[in-house]
DNA sequence: CTCCGCCTTGACGCCCACGTCAAGTCCAGT
DNA sequence: ACTGGACTTGACGTGGGCGTCAAGGCGGAG
């Protein structure tokens, strides 16, 4: 399979396959006139990618699941430095959503005495 | 006061300072050898630009409620631009944070799987 | 005079995940 | 032979909020 069917099937495209390349978490085969061959196993490889940046994470976060998939495991999630990315999200993510709660309780106080300024008169 | 003072007391950059003005949420006077000069109001925009800011809003968020102090109000949020912009800010932030929540479950959904996968005799 | 510190404008760099364009190669179909 | 589609590499653009450097001006202290 070449690059424009793998793009099609994972649900992305060729430049990101290529830039995916570019940053080592893919890798391919060359026919003789120089084009990229892939297999099913890349498929999966860009399936983890995809699933993971869908969730948020950044591409280089995806490094240890792709290796993960590369060494032989069935799960990209199968070793330690991928469940490490997972708990170091997970606790990115508490973080973001403790700053962004209090940023809405914030703008709600905001909200609610602006609201009360510009009508005293419903008390 | 010149740029570096204002830069100073309002707790940010020159850099910044003269950033904002590109973006025309600050104007200032020139002295005669043509340096920017401020008073208290200005200090006054630079600490509202700065609070919002800090709360996560964007530049151009800000711009209501810079125009709102300019147009003379004591407060920033008093005009209706700003309570717009502070519910359109609400109802982002209850966006992101389902989206980070919902992230933040698949990420733990995926952790509990994997450790479960890597130590089943613990049952 | 020199030096220091503050100021000026202009312009490029950064981060990230690609989009988009350019210019060319290669192959299959008609 | 020609056309269309898929492929190649290279390089610049995007957005946001500035950081940082370049190259120079201006005023006061010593």
């Amino acid at each position: 399979m070449r690059i424009g069917e793998l793009a099609r099937r994972g649900g992305t495209t060729t430049r990101a396959l290529r830039y995916y390349e570019s940053l080592g978490l893919l890798t391919a085969r060359r026919t003789a006139n120089g084009q990229r061959e892939y297999d099913e196993h890349d498929l999966r490889l860009v399936a983890e990618i995809r699933s993971l940046t869908g969730i948020g994470f950044a591409l280089e976060d995806t490094r240890p699941f792709v290796e993960c998939l590369r060494d032989g495991h069935t799960s990209g999630d199968a070793c330690p430095a991928s469940v490490a990315v997972y708990r170091r999200k997970l606790a990115e993510l508490d973080e973001c959503i403790a700053r962004l709660e209090g940023a809405r309780e914030r703008v709600r106080a905001q909200l609610d005495q602006a609201e009360q300024r510009s009508r005293p008169c419903r008390r």
